[in-house]
DNA sequence: CTCTCTACCTAGTCATCACTAGGTTAGTGA
DNA sequence: TCACTAACCTAGTGATGACTAGGTAGAGAG
């Protein structure tokens, strides 16, 4: 028995270093949702990409460097979401939240992301806690928007509280989120944002 | 300068060792709120009770046992709370609900420690994805069981869904706890489940 | 073909942290 | 007062993991 594992000396495959970093965002974005920020190596996401750790460190100095581009994606390609499905206004918009859970649904990848860096964000210091301080905002701010928009057509009754209905939608989200992890069978979360979407309608449009 | 920092050797407070391990669970169970159970160390928590790493480590022989321990003790303060509000049964039982929110506000340490423990728990493998299934079954099981004595009594619509009630409603309370930390200016929980549970009764009781 | 630039590697360093071996002293019971 | 148990301590060990210094080779420019 010669030498052990001969490994095929540096089988390099060079990249273009944009290409590559995406690549690496893109894993690192993967990992950070199965076993969270501290929990995720940078060697570990080196290797999912096939190159070392220090290879990944030539592209983002830090660990918390690559944090902030997975952060930067994330709350990209979420935005470009929130807009799409509030694009229509008053209570159309509203209705249009039906459809949440099944973006949801479609990205399990992504909803163990925010679930495994919330608790890591508690602590005001972190990046972590302006990322999800300024999510929340953001959609907050979007969403009362819409049912003020409906409250001003005449479309929605004007007893309705903005700020309640966002919050309670909002919770809704993020739980259901939760216990697609830890429910034993699984939730049919696209089934459960429908109907409370509509029992929510039922309840505050204007007959 | 002769010794640096005397620190007037061994100052030994020597307790029973039941209260001691008591009191590192509460400790422990203090820092995991805040900063989840990867990001608290052995040696801080022994530090806040004022002993050594290694004297915390002869009540608890391993990280892990000293995590059990306070599992333990979070299931049974849980359990307790869960059994006291769902006392009444049926459609009072859900009234009853409204005061939960309370309950939260009122441990707001608590509302961190499901939150920051939650993430780690996402892979099944962990102890803590155990714990958290096993609590989302016995809390689930006890709401449907009081939606469903409401609909057998005659109290609640008979096209009510106990199984979509539960879950909105226990998504809501996570949620809410998220919430509670992202949200600038804070969230005020108990009006928003109390608002909720209205709106929940009026919307299923048989008129 | 050669030159250069840089993506990537090897081989470390250093800090952190869970855990251990063995000593020390505070209480407790006789 | 005198052991004796055990609740602590001191001082390590080894594993892990972020990050670094300096070398190597792939690929486009000329």
């Amino acid at each position: 028995m010669p030498t052990p594992t001969p490994t095929r000396r540096t089988r390099r495959t060079r990249r273009p270093p944009e290409a590559r970093a995406d690549e690496i965002v893109q894993t690192a974005r993967r990992l950070f949702a199965t076993r969270g920020f501290r929990g995720t190596t940078v060697a570990a996401v080196a290797a999912d990409v096939g190159i070392t750790d220090a290879g990944l460190l030539h592209h983002f100095p830090t660990k918390n460097a690559l944090l902030k581009a997975v952060l930067d994606h994330h709350t990209q390609v979420g935005a470009d979401q929130i807009r799409a499905i509030l694009a229509p206004q008053g209570l159309d918009g509203i209705r249009g939240l039906a459809a949440w859970g099944e973006v949801m649904e479609s990205q399990p990848h992504l909803l163990g992301f925010e679930i495994a860096l919330s608790s890591e964000a508690i602590e005001p210091a972190s990046d972590l806690h302006e990322f999800f301080t300024a999510r929340y905002t953001v959609l907050r701010r979007w969403l009362m928007r819409t049912f003020q928009q409906g409250v001003d057509a005449g479309e929605i009754r004007p007893d309705v509280d903005p700020a309640h209905e966002t919050s309670c939608f909002v919770a809704l989200l993020d739980g259901l989120r939760l216990q697609w992890f830890f429910a034993d069978g699984g939730v049919p979360i696209a089934d459960r944002v429908r109907t409370y979407v509509d029992q929510l309608v039922a309840r505050i449009e204007v007959p």
